[in-house]
Parts: structure tokens; sequence; C-alpha cells
DNA sequence: TCTCTACTTTACGTTTACGTAAAGGGAAGC
DNA sequence: GCTTCCCTTTACGTAAACGTAAAGTAGAGA
């Protein structure tokens, strides 16, 4: 079974080994060792992978503990089974509305690029009309 | 023209006036003043909107002070308007980046929940197994 | 044996994004 | 005139998420 050094993760996602080990102090991975040192297996590399990712989402390091808990979810009672449900839920309204978010976002940001571009042409076109003399710009009357 | 007090906007965006002064200090608002009362107009409180948009998408204030500043946009020359759609290109790009990431956090937790109410069946089949002496309710078949 | 190199723990420092007093201004209502 | 409310500035405090320096360890190779 493949496993992995602290610096071998941290080269690979770009992180520093303090992360790591700081991600570890939070009760986020759990490592194996070997003597003192830290040996990750894949389930740990795919932790810091989804961790890395909550990060990228704009999640704390405590939603992205309860975030992780989900996976390891209780193996349990049909109660328990239930909640787990729920909160699934509860995270995946989160999720779809920050899409919410980043559809308007980029309706927005296509409004300034469309605005954008029409300012351009409209300099190129001035451009034109003011002839091939000079390359500044004319205010057209 | 309508106009808001630093309270209205506060409360209609559920945050505290600290935050929106913070905001002010960062250079992210720039509203008027009514003597020394700040006095916000409509497009004072598009921005307070876009930036907490930011925020719940995991932008640093520095980050959506550049965002902003690209809706201000240069209304100038050619050069600065290429400027301008290369930034926006940019930010589309990682707005596309986190919404992939959205996706699969997504497929994730969709993966958990079928993984979690299969669990669920199982438990009732047994629980139907093991016949009425117990008060669970049954499945009709 | 000595020296790298990669790791370890401990601990104080830093940045971001505010929270939380403390002390005061001014206008509105009684 | 006095109180109340909403606002103001100034300033120290704080939680989160690491950065960074110091000092030590352990195995691999010359």
């Amino acid at each position: 079974m493949e496993t992995y050094g602290i610096g071998d993760l941290a080269e690979e996602f770009g992180v520093t080994l303090r992360t790591i080990r700081f991600y570890e102090d939070e009760g986020l991975l759990r490592p194996l060792r070997a003597g003192q040192r830290r040996v990750y297996r894949e389930g740990d590399r795919v932790r810091l992978k989804l961790i890395l990712r909550g990060k990228r989402l704009g999640f704390t390091l405590s939603e992205i503990a309860e975030i992780l808990a989900l996976y390891d979810g209780p193996r349990g009672e049909a109660k328990q089974l239930g909640f787990l449900l729920e909160k699934i839920a509860a995270r995946r309204a989160e999720l779809l509305a920050k899409r919410q978010d980043i559809e308007a976002s980029l309706q927005d940001l296509d409004g300034v690029a469309r605005n954008c571009r029409k300012q351009l042409r409209a300099l190129k076109a001035e451009g034109r009309k003011a002839g091939d003399k000079t390359q500044q710009r004319r205010r057209a009357g």
C-alpha cells in the first residue's frame, strides 16, 4: 500500500509542512507514525485534497471538519443515518447557494466585459474616422 | 434619489456597523457625508452587496477590492480597456474553477448520501426479517 | 565517523477581518 | 432642558490560519 511523507504531500498540493501539521492539530488529519515521522496513506491524501477544496470554496477549517465528518459518517443506527442525510442536504443547499453567487458574478463580469468591448469598438471607429495621420484618439463632434 | 444610513444597510444585509465602516477604511466603500454621518446611495448599496457576495465565495477583501475596481473600470484608453478585459478573463477563470470545485463537492456529497440511503434500506430489510415483535413500521411489498 | 537531508516539537509572530468598549455629537421628542 | 437614539472616532482585543525561527532527531550516504 502506497504511503507519503509530509514533504510529498506538501509538494503535490503546493502547501507548507506547517499547514499540513496545523490541519492535524485541528483534527482534520490523523496520519500514521513511523517512529516520530508522519506517514500518510491514500485516504489521508484524499482528505487533504478535500480540505484544500473546501478552503478554495471559502469554508472555515471547522466547517471543513464537519464536512469531513460526513464522509466518515456513522455506519450505525437508522436514526444516525437520518441525521447524516439531513446534514448532507444542508451542505448541498449551501453549495447550491454558492453556485448561484458564482452564476451572478459571472453574469456581472460578462456585463462589464461587454461594455468594455463596446467602448473599444467605439474607440476604434473614432480612430478610423480620424484617418491614418496619428495614433491618438479623437472625440467625434 | 434614495439614500440610506449605515444602520439601514447593516440591517438589510445582516452585518454590523463596524463591518461597514471597516470596508470603508479598506477603501471598498466611499459614502457621502451629511455633517459627520455617512450617507449611502444606491451605488454604495450595490457595492456592499457585491462585497458580501465576494466574501461568501471566499475572496479576501483585497481581492474584492480588485474585483470592484473592474466595475469602476477605466473609461479611458484602448490599452487600459485591453488590460481590463484581461483581468476580467482571469476573474472569470477563477469563478469557473470555483464552480468546478462545487460540482465535485456536490457529486461527492451525493455519493455519500446514496451510500447512506442504501444502508438505511439494508437496516429496514433486517427489521422486516426480524418480524413484528418490535414496534417498527413495515414496508408494503 | 561525519555530514546531509528530511523531518520533529515548541513557541512566539503576523495578517485578516472584524468585535468590543469608551467617550462624545447632534437632532428629535417629551 | 433633559433624555433617547443613532450615529461618530479612537483604540485595544481577538479568532482563524498559518509564518517563522530555534533547537533537536534519525537515517542515508561519503
